[in-house]
DNA sequence: GGCTTTTTGTTTAGGAGCGGCACAAAGTCA
DNA sequence: TGACTTTGTGCCGCTCCTAAACAAAAAGCC
């Protein structure tokens, strides 16, 4: 042999099968059947600008995989010989989603095409440290695989603050108090680990952590309200304070660390509330529940979640004048971002999500009124549509290698 | 036939040469050679993750298209047998590239490698119309073609001002006063097509406009203080206003509408001087030139441009605090830029050079400060490195195509 | 200086992936 | 019933790449 230290040890002869060239045509295929777009081989035919023969070939190869599935009846479209619709296998593998939500934990499972299995709710355990936590996910999440006897090909977790890349640590303190730097990542890679769920015993599932907003943006953007937005900017309000996410070319922009979107701290006025940061009147501050509480002079009602108080409030009329000043601010920040990042969309969720509902017409023409953009196009500010976002999001996340490459459905 | 309208009209048979997927590794090793980051032919065995086969195969086609050469002399680096140089070919095709500035007009001709040859320098016509100006560019840029004798594949013009996609529109008035919505895209093109530059007679150059700040950007990213960033944020301040851009992936985001990193509206300063857009304390009015000027108390000499006063100003050891207060506020909107962005870099340009080199410390520890990014990792804030950033940005945008589809200089 | 070792470049054979084409299948329309 | 339209498939060939062997050009060792 000559030197086979330069030359790559490839599988065998042939064209390249490597990580991101082989097979180009199955995993673009696999993406828009996962997202609803292509019901049929000839819709396939076009969607991926290739001859029938290939499309053909491609959808039988995903059949092959157990992914995909070719529909016995054919539906009728006028003329020509009708289509078979390309359906997802319901008996396919699966993804393990998992979300720490303010108060609570969520597990399900999900196949692909966007639709969760029944999602279990568990408390918190009474130890908010990162192992306890993250091994209940881990056990319900195994509980869920074993009952319903699925092959899992993976499994990710939203979670309530910022991921840093690529060491995988949560720099921010969660507010149930786990330190700025745990290796989240690690961690639940461990406690996943440690349920011994691989397809074929000891292989370890590939796992994945990120951030709720970012994960919710990916779920707008494939199955919800960011359906066919090139760019697509999210921005939340939680419990507390702002999550922002974007989405560029389909791809999420978490930035070099992972830090990306911290939109919180943008100033929306000038004079407004003190903010822990040391300015004032960030937008974390000014739109968060608290704020909305704060400017409409009413007290919070301490036994009951203060996120679903506050979008009640911004559904009360006779909260009007403060939903306005709220909204206000809201449109200054999110006119801000659209001068920096000029999505084609934005799409609001959580408390934001209720105050557009309030303000319907006000806040875009706000938006548009301080913004470039705005000035020479309309700009779509929607409502999120998809529910459990964050766990619909984290499957997607769970799901995006074999997206990339079916075959490693088989591996 | 059975139906030549669904089935795609592929130029012959055999495996598709499509848009983007047909020869997918020439594109990539002439952007590495371009770049300046493959020496050798052995580098590009290692930096493309292909055989030695292929590689010399790849840059045998390259040389077989006139973009590059392989040194007569082996350069020697200790053991083995010695590599040839790849280079780009001295007298191969080359762009034309040009640029609007505030008082003046440049036009230079671009080889691949980001060097530009002699750039010309025009005054601003008499009439400051569209037209003429962009005639003036075309009539320059044909002249240095006929002059040199070269080939040329393309043309780009860097405007101080945003580009709308997808209409090429330019949405708000240039300083000399074109009107909001000149189809500066279109009217280019038929500038430089009157200059009938097209390598066969008839056939129209391909040209594109663009502006400054993210040809600048592009520059930096390719050429200059930028290289090997992953995420690289420029901002730069002109003669009035600031400007930002983005790489993403070693790709301008503009957004969708070519509006992004309008940043010039990030309030830095509550309580600040009044912006034009109706709020106070813009980034664009707290760091101008004119705002270090007021901030120190100079007065403007009006026979000399604004911008060399304004960096010998950031220069003068007497005008410290001016600088610093200045420097104080564009680190605050750097921070805002990094908490949404998260780059990997910061490159500053114009007066914001100079203000980071009379603050080298200060005004990044003011980044870290201020942004979550910045309270986990170094925050790599540098100065501008290219020379002439807006023509070398231009020759980038114009060869562009080739870079993604070497093979397209032989049609 | 001859030998081995190391690294680079080239030649040859062959395989994977996809397009073109012809044909078959399954409906609608007249 | 037959013409037409649209979808799906089998076969062949082309292109782009890999693997493997060979060739070339240096350094290091004796």
């Amino acid at each position: 042999m000559s030197n086979p230290s330069t030359t790559r040890p490839g599988p065998g002869p042939g064209r390249r099968p490597a990580p991101d060239r082989g097979r180009t045509l199955l995993g673009p295929a696999l993406r828009l059947i996962h997202t609803g777009r292509t019901p049929t081989r000839s819709a396939l035919t076009t969607a991926l600008e290739v001859t029938r023969a290939t499309a053909g070939a491609v959808a039988g190869e995903l059949a092959a995989l157990g992914l995909v599935t070719v529909d016995e009846h054919p539906i009728g479209t006028g003329r020509g010989r009708p289509s078979h619709r390309l359906g997802l296998a319901p008996d396919g593998p699966v993804v393990l989603a998992a979300q720490v939500h303010f108060d609570m934990l969520s597990v399900a499972l999900a196949g692909l095409g966007g639709e969760l299995g029944e999602a279990v709710y568990l408390p918190l355990p009474a130890a908010t440290d990162p192992e306890p936590i993250l091994a209940t996910i881990a056990a319900a999440g195994a509980a869920l695989v074993r009952a319903q006897r699925r092959r899992c090909l993976g499994a990710a977790l939203a979670l309530p603050n910022p991921v840093r890349e690529p060491d995988g640590t949560a720099p921010a303190a969660l507010h149930f108090g786990w330190p700025g730097g745990t290796p989240v990542v690690q961690l639940f890679a461990d406690a996943i680990a440690a349920q011994d769920l691989g397809p074929r015993g000891r292989v370890p599932l590939p796992t994945a952590v990120a951030n709720d907003a970012n994960l919710a943006a990916l779920a707008e953007h494939r199955h919800g309200a960011g359906r066919d937005a090139r760019h697509l900017l999210l921005v939340t309000s939680g419990h507390r304070g702002v999550g922002g996410a974007l989405v560029v070319d389909g791809r999420l922009h978490t930035g070099s660390a992972g830090l990306a979107l911290e939109v919180g701290h943008l100033t929306v006025d000038p004079l407004g509330r003190p903010c822990p940061c040391g300015n004032r009147g960030c937008l974390n501050v000014e739109t968060d529940p608290e704020a909305l509480f704060s400017a409409a002079g009413r007290a919070v009602d301490p036994s009951r979640p203060l996120l679903d108080q506050a979008r009640e409030l911004a559904r009360d009329p006779s909260a009007r004048a403060a939903v306005d000043t709220v909204v206000d601010r809201l449109a200054l920040g999110l006119a801000g971002l659209a001068n920096i990042l000029n999505p084609d969309r934005i799409v609001l969720s959580g408390l934001h999500q209720d105050l557009l509902a309030a303000a319907p017409t006000r806040l875009p023409e706000l938006v548009a009124r301080h913004s470039l953009w705005g000035r020479c196009d309309q700009v779509p500010v929607v409502a999120a549509e998809v529910c459990h976002a964050g766990l619909v999001g984290a499957a997607e996340f769970a799901w995006e290698p074999y997206l990339r490459d079916p075959q490693a459905v088989a591996g």
